[in-house]
DNA sequence: GGTTTTAACCCATAATTACCCACAAATCTA
DNA sequence: TAGATTTGTGGGTAATTATGGGTTAAAACC
């Protein structure tokens, strides 16, 4: 991992199989960086997919599954829900991958719609376009998220 | 970084292709820093482009998502409005870079217009001339500022 | 076991971007 | 001041990118 910078927003279309494109520089950095598989997942909290290049996907497990404990209950419905929508994809020759119908359920994204797709330094989200607009409304950056900023050593 | 001193005030006009002008002056920091590359992002505050070349953004990313834990449903809200409306781009051959439509828009720069280019030391802005003015105009420094930053270490 | 569904692979094309060359204006130099 | 160089700007062309669809191979389903 180490030094990928995915950043930006991107608009894609979803076609008739579901398939969505990968924006090129993302695709860059992968190679770049030997992967060519990704975990697409249930976003943590809201209507998303999160996409995991492999390794990221690999050291999110590691941490999750090391502080676990098998007897916590809540720890396990944890889990389960981490893993239970996660899907291995591979990306096809023109860059692309296929989302799985239920995690397009889960984000309302729409049979040959449109999704964004979100740069989240090492990791990416993809979007409905209206739930992410939405979304964006109901948490606009308010003050105090700039006086945290400030907080921060010298930015 | 280091020494980069990128001061001064420059006009360009944004040609049909979205493309800009990069001072010459910068280009030949840039080059003497080995960076062809830079973030180009919604401005913190108001309408206006910030242009980090990369090593700045990169230490500006770290020192941003340092702190950030990834279950945080606040962090990842803070951590996508950041990144979101940030660009990779590198300069092309005489020197250009391009502008995105969406940033175009929030910054209000119009195509086929102008630019102002503003020297902020270890980073530039970009504002469309007419938006700068009235930014100026608006918001004059006061004491009660200076007194503010009095209180920082060393001004 | 045969049929239907699903997914991988390949090819085609339109739109976009990167790359290259050109030229006028400004700046530098001798 | 005159020539040479650099700088800002525009546009054409080749390459890349996004997207669609057809075909074969592999599952899944009676």
């Amino acid at each position: 991992m180490g030094y990928s910078d995915y950043t930006g927003e991107f608009k894609y279309s979803v076609d008739t199989k579901h398939r969505v494109n990968i924006p090129s520089r993302y695709r860059k950095i992968m190679t770049e960086e030997n992967v060519s598989e990704v975990v697409i997942s249930k976003g943590f909290d809201s209507n998303h997919i999160d996409v995991y290049p492999l390794p990221k996907w690999i050291t999110l497990r590691d941490k999750i599954t090391a502080s676990m404990q098998l007897v916590n209950r809540t720890h396990r419905n944890f889990l389960r829900q981490f893993t239970q929508n996660a899907n291995h994809c591979t990306l096809d020759s023109q860059g692309r991958i296929m989302l799985t119908p239920k995690l397009m359920e889960l984000a309302g994204i729409k049979d040959n719609g449109n999704v964004m797709i979100i740069g989240m330094i090492d990791f990416m989200e993809i979007w409905d376009p209206d739930e992410l607009e939405k979304h964006q409304e109901n948490t606009p950056l308010t003050d105090s998220d700039f006086e945290k900023l400030e907080q921060l050593p010298l930015i």
